[in-house]
DNA sequence: CCTGCTACCTGATGGC
DNA sequence: TGCCATCAGGTAGCAG
């Protein structure tokens, strides 16, 4: 599920609770989780490593150790939990994927649907994926010039612009549709055709957009202890994204939601011209 | 190279 | 109630 707000959160919360301290090992419940890896290889080259910090790329999590890292992707569903240990990991009767342990706990990679993944890398562009990741939504090179240039490099509509994770990283389907419906703008809308006054409403709109996102997942934080948290209060701020069919918060005209590449875009046709 | 489509998974939900 | 279809905040991999 998450995007950048969401997984600066997790990185935020997780960053204070295990930064300096030594993995003892990783146990791997359900395999697929670390695919096309091993859980071999996964406890080797993370048994006794140290993490010298936590980071975002884009949506991945990367645990930084003193041999190489630990990316993590959540996809739709993955989450982390907090567990005092093994036994108490497989006491519960809460689904986990991969473990890992520390002297007085674990901390478990949690997706039911199993299309998660975990993966040591020795470094973090030896993932594809991570390599291919365009300028970072939260960072600071992410400027009005900068996404002006972006906008101008291929024609393409608004929406498949802003998700494209090696252009831009780290926006997905909801902040990208709350970030085109504050600054007024059509999802189907080429980008290389926007005015230079509405690339600069639409970069501040995605910058604003995430803000409010990344805030509204710190307060309050992760709770990895308990295995049902996830974020609270997100369906305060959106306008658009899963209101289908409901008035539109600023001109009462109903929500649409279309297919788009196979993805749903929630608009409203009539204050997001074209 | 680039682009667009599908596969990957499981669980929740809603209509009949 | 049961069954079936549809939907889900994403990316990797592959064909063209």
């Amino acid at each position: 599920m998450p995007e950048a707000p969401e997984v600066e959160a997790i990185a935020i919360t997780l960053r204070a609770l295990v930064r300096g301290r030594r993995i003892s090992r990783v146990r791997v419940r359900h395999a697929i989780g670390v695919k096309p890896q091993t859980a071999g290889l996964l406890n080797r080259s993370v048994s006794s490593a140290r993490i010298s910090d936590v980071e975002r790329r884009g949506k991945y999590l990367l645990l930084a150790l003193d041999r190489g890292c630990v990316s993590m992707h959540f996809k739709f569903d993955g989450q982390l939990v907090w567990f005092d240990g093994p036994a108490d990991a497989l006491k519960r009767n809460v689904h986990w994927d991969v473990g890992f342990e520390f002297e007085d706990g674990m901390l478990g990679f949690v997706d039911p649907r199993h299309l998660g993944r975990v993966h040591w890398l020795a470094r973090p562009e030896d993932s594809s994926g991570i390599k291919a990741l365009g300028v970072d939504a939260f960072s600071p090179q992410f400027t009005f010039s900068e996404f002006n240039e972006i906008c101008r490099v291929r024609p393409r509509p608004l929406k498949m612009l802003l998700t494209d994770q090696t252009r831009i990283a780290g926006v997905g389907n909801i902040y990208s549709a709350e970030a085109l419906w504050h600054a007024r703008l059509s999802p189907f809308r080429r980008s290389d055709r926007l005015t230079a006054a509405e690339a600069r409403k639409l970069h501040k709109a995605v910058v604003s957009v995430l803000a409010r996102a990344l805030e509204c997942c710190l307060n309050p934080p992760p709770d990895f202890r308990n295995s049902q948290w996830w974020f609270t209060g997100l369906e305060k701020i959106l306008r658009v994204y899963d209101r289908e069919g409901l008035p539109c918060r600023r001109c009462g005209s109903k929500i649409r939601r279309v297919e788009q590449s196979g993805r749903s875009t929630y608009f409203c046709a009539h204050c997001q011209r074209p």
